[in-house]
DNA sequence: ATAATATATAAATGCTTCTTTATAGATTCT
DNA sequence: AGAATCTATAAAGAAGCATTTATATATTAT
């Protein structure tokens, strides 16, 4: 399991914590990446990024029949949560999709629920 | 697979699709479960959850640290997402995981991904 | 340089969400 | 019956979200 160590800045404490680079969501990041993906419009790009390597803002727009600005609104909180990538060529943007940050999403997921500690740490305090 | 027909409302068309039951969720129930679960509080909530068959709503309470209200007012969302399911005896609640429903959650999540078709319908219009 | 195009941002607006405090409903205990 | 306990709901407020219209910025074309 590949590790790096990171400060924890949330809790105030300074303490050295083991992450596996290859799940590593925690509970915040997990959150983040799931309200992006909790909105219809936004499941819909998501959905037609999975089928093309990439595609520019305006094909998108024209796909899903959404206005501009709103494209970039969503796109927007999608970059923000890492699911997609923007790459920046003439006046166009092209949008990815980084699957690996959904395959990731489900392995917390999973992990929160299925195995214990894969991918989240568990608490058994009750 | 087990299948049945329904109308697709969102198109306009009056068209029959198959679908698939054992991960039938559509954009917007997946869209639902993402967003109840896309909250670190009701998140935390599942976690506690999968440790257990079941638990009271004032053991959830006292576990997480979080008013009573406020954990009734997740534990609704997430119920009415089918995340969990309540079981009421005497004056206490008991709140068990939906672990099936996670499950279809990652189904649809890998399947409007990943392979076409499964979980998910696929649009090619581009 | 001017015009056209592609994208992003700003402002405004209505809607939803999270959280707290207070209260109601139902069940058990004395 | 009355008191205590468990859970749900209501009201209120702050914060955040989704959407539209209008505008800015950067790039390409004429």
């Amino acid at each position: 399991m590949a590790t790096f160590t990171r400060v924890n800045a949330s809790s105030g404490v300074l303490k050295e914590i083991k992450v596996d680079l290859d799940s590593a969501l925690d509970l915040r990041e997990l959150r983040t990446v799931l309200k992006a993906l909790g909105d219809v419009e936004r499941l819909r790009i998501v959905q037609l990024l999975a089928g093309y390597q990439e595609i520019s803002v305006s094909h998108l727009t024209q796909a899903l029949r959404i206005s501009q600005p709103l494209a970039s609104w969503h796109l927007r909180i999608l970059r923000k949560a890492g699911i997609i990538s923007r790459r920046k060529e003439g006046r166009q943007a092209y949008c990815s999709l980084n699957r690996c940050k959904l395959a990731q999403c489900q392995e917390a997921l999973a992990g929160l629920v299925g195995r214990p500690g894969a991918g989240m740490a568990r608490q058994d305090n009750m």
